[in-house]
DNA sequence: CGCCATTGGGCTAAGATCAGACCATTGGAG
DNA sequence: CTCCAATGGTCTGATCTTAGCCCAATGGCG
């Protein structure tokens, strides 16, 4: 490589690349976690919160439609609604979603996501919590925990967001969901099995129970037993 | 706001804004920081490696040579020198840089700061080290600890981003870099004090011992406590 | 039945950004 | 002294992106 190693991560790159391809993926995501589930906001609204033109956002919006995801209608009482149902994941898709990833991408959105979410709740833990945002972590515990087949991952996102979120650092929150996010579409790939699910309740039980006492070391255990747990799943599936 | 609240974590903005501004801003924090401080790297090297385009970067050092921060010379051997050295900050430094940044802001960027490098520490202690890295960990403590009031900040910085760059993820680097960015405009606005490099230094030292001990409880708590210092001082100043 | 607020659809002119080619300068190597 | 590799300086045409404006459709409400 070159010599001037140290600058790299300082002088790291300012742009992703294209305004649409990136916009493109990130509705993408948000339709495949089923974080968007009827339709989207107006354009003129997700244009400002994205950052973007609407000339854009319409290019990335009809992309999609194209593509099938989307259902565009006009008027009042219209918008862009979502028509997409999560296929039952098959045999081969996890490897293929990796092989589409690299694997390298794949380590480094395991261990980023791992430091993120270890570093959010164990600041979470160490925050003094008003009664609203306790209140605010258990419901999210009891939705996760009572969720059906079809809305445990979108669930499972939320609470995992919820924690971040709860930290007040609109920073912190971006960093989950960006980790989240890479790592959400290799999961939509494997199949949701039962055991899984009762295991995954349980820690999210030890984490919030951890959080709630402020107890930053068992929060932190919680939550890399979670983590490395989904990490063991994934490579099992690939084996 | 709006009732689509769980959609703004995922849906939250693509492009920060102006490339040339946030370029300028990059370059900026490089050379207030010392990362760079000779010259920067080539036009065309550095613009690939910002993801920009050559015109847009070089409109971005005119600017910084206009303000007076780089020297730029032609030819073979030549290139944009930087011609800066950090003022000894004063008084009402702090609390310009801090009304600059707004509290909330600065709140988040502390939080953050927090987060990313509790996960970082205790990702890399959690993880096998193998012989050059751990040679590489130590050789930045000692750097750092032996260093001069003019390099201290450079090799303070140095040290910190270590630890991410050591785990690995790229992702998780940068994760740190953007955070020590946002806090280190800051730290440059007060004085350095004896006693605190020295305090800073025994942390350091815990940070490495439990890192290479492989224990992420203890370097979790040693970062927990040289981060929770520093913003301590931090407040101290502006009190 | 007609109004009209809300929403997507489309247009234009301006600005930002890019890729690539070519020029100008410099100072060491031969 | 001459050459030339490395580097900044400049230009051009293409493409992306934006802001703002107005049009078209739709369906509830009076």
């Amino acid at each position: 490589m070159d010599e001037w190693a140290p600058l790299a991560a300082v002088l790291r790159p300012v742009r992703a690349g294209n305004a649409f391809e990136e916009t493109v993926e990130r509705l993408l995501q948000a339709i495949k976690l089923e974080v968007v589930t009827e339709k989207l906001p107006p354009e003129r609204e997700l244009a400002a919160h994205l950052g973007i033109s609407r000339v854009t956002l319409r290019e990335a919006i009809r992309a999609l439609q194209q593509a099938g995801y989307l259902d565009v209608r006009r008027g009042r009482y219209g918008g862009a609604f979502v028509t997409y149902t999560p296929p039952r994941p098959g045999q081969g898709d996890l490897r293929r979603a990796v092989v589409d990833m690299g694997t390298d991408d794949l380590a480094d959105a395991l261990t980023f996501q791992m430091a993120v979410e270890l570093g959010a709740a164990q600041t979470l833990a160490g925050t003094e919590l008003d009664r609203p945002r306790r209140d605010e972590l258990r419901r999210r515990l009891r939705e996760v925990n009572s969720a059906g087949p079809g809305d445990y991952r979108r669930l499972d996102t939320a609470f995992h967001l919820a924690i971040a979120e709860l930290t007040g650092s609109p920073l912190l929150t971006a960093a989950c969901a960006d980790a989240w996010l890479r790592v959400a579409g290799l999961l939509n790939a494997i199949p949701l099995l039962q055991h899984n699910i009762r295991h995954a309740a349980v820690q999210h039980e030890e984490i919030v129970t951890a959080i709630l006492a402020g107890d930053s070391g068992a929060a932190s255990r919680a939550v890399a037993g979670h983590l490395e747990g989904t990490a063991t799943l994934l490579r099992g599936f690939l084996a």
